[in-house]
DNA sequence: TATTTAACTTTGACTATTCAAAATAGCCTG
DNA sequence: CAGGCTATTTTGAATAGTCAAAGTTAAATA
């Protein structure tokens, strides 16, 4: 039913959403999407007509329960095709992405509920991202980041959040993929600097920025 | 480049023109494609002035090199995708097709490339339908049909033509998959039935329109 | 050859999606 | 409180694809 289009406005609208308190201001939501405002503007008048976004005018946008189910659809799409792109065609974790972005819209029910079980009912994708459930439930995922853990404890990187190619290319070589087990040995905020040592490995200078994208847990 | 709409136009092309001069009437394409004559010509219109297709007014259209090209990266998307659908996800025979006309467009040539290799390089689909080859290679495959062949000689499906859910369905509980022997027992040209008998199970009747969309090749 | 007809093309209109540029609303500053 | 700045909305226009209905062509029929 819904085209293209509009499953890409509501999955980014999921996206954006996270954390906030579900409203997006209109300018994200264009900058997302690489369009100008004023295409946001049009659009969100037709999905609020279609009961599936809220529209608080000068304000932003808000996914309705119905525009959420829609989005937790393609994000569930999404996040499988990625892990089965890697896991079973084994596809390097930085083309997944891209690749995702077109299937994300081509997968019916019946194709994704196979894929599911052929990969074992995975509960995150190859960045560490939760796969939301075929019920819809999504996974709220509260981690710290290299930038905010606390220092010289035993962690285990849970996920990279951020899919550009080049990142995740910077991530893989530095032996920050989900799994690694890692530890902070220092900050300098002063120079925005984070240092972490790997099981193998010198330590490794990491940018505020950076290691923000990186979320981790205790270790076992 | 090009968009599913002038994708799904050209592969329907060239499934029309088989066997024929490849002058294809706008009339079939538009049954072909579920749109009206007007929106085919409009269309093929365009395709004419991006080089797709040459146009031969009030007589019909023809694929252009560049047209068949495209065209046979379609379908090589197509019936490798339904190949993958039944030997990996073990779909439905009867239900891939559907499936297929979606993914076809979303498959960049890197995910092709290695579907083909997972599924061994095959050379045929699940419906025996050949599959181009990646330099655009597609088998001409002239068979004989349960209709034409020679009676009481020992066959082998190798393709069916018709890919309704309905059709397929019956094929494959009459046990007329690719690879099956099978053998006309005999022909009734007035009362249009053809009779088969295959390995196992009591001979069968069919009528001579669906015995035409069966496709055999001797035995051995 | 005049007529009929079926296939094809043209025309006018509509939906979905987008952009450029102009108008506007709020908020922030002095 | 007057200006000014920025985000947002509005307006006008464009592109891709489609349909309904009217107009044309050319082959088939009489
Ligand atoms: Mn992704
Ligand atoms: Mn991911
Ligand atoms: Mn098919
Ligand atoms: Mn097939």
């Amino acid at each position: 039913m819904a085209s293209s289009t509009v499953e890409n406005y509501l999955k980014h609208l999921l996206l954006l959403a996270e954390g906030g308190d579900g409203l997006v201001p209109m300018g994200a939501l264009a900058g997302a999407l690489a369009v100008v405002p004023g295409t946001v503007t049009t659009m969100v008048k037709a999905l609020a007509a279609g009961g599936l976004v809220e529209h608080r005018p000068r304000q932003g946008v808000r996914l309705t329960d119905a525009g959420r189910g829609v989005a937790l659809g393609v994000l569930r799409r999404h996040r499988l095709v990625e892990t089965f792109l890697v896991q079973v065609l084994k596809m390097d974790w930085a083309a997944v992405h891209a690749e995702a972005e077109r299937l994300e819209h081509a997968i019916s029910d019946d194709v994704l509920d196979r894929l599911d079980a052929l990969l074992g009912h995975p509960a995150v994708d190859p960045h560490g991202d939760p796969i939301p459930t075929r019920q819809g439930r999504l996974d709220p995922s509260v981690y710290a980041t290299l930038a905010t853990c606390v220092a010289d404890r035993p962690l285990r990187v849970v996920r990279v959040t951020e899919q550009s190619p080049e990142f995740l290319h910077f991530a893989e070589h530095s032996g920050l993929r989900p799994g690694t087990r890692v530890r902070v040995a220092g900050r300098n905020l002063a120079a925005g600097l984070v240092t972490v040592k790997r099981p193998a490995g010198r330590p490794l200078a990491l940018s505020l920025a950076a290691a923000g994208k990186i979320l981790v847990a205790p270790a076992r």
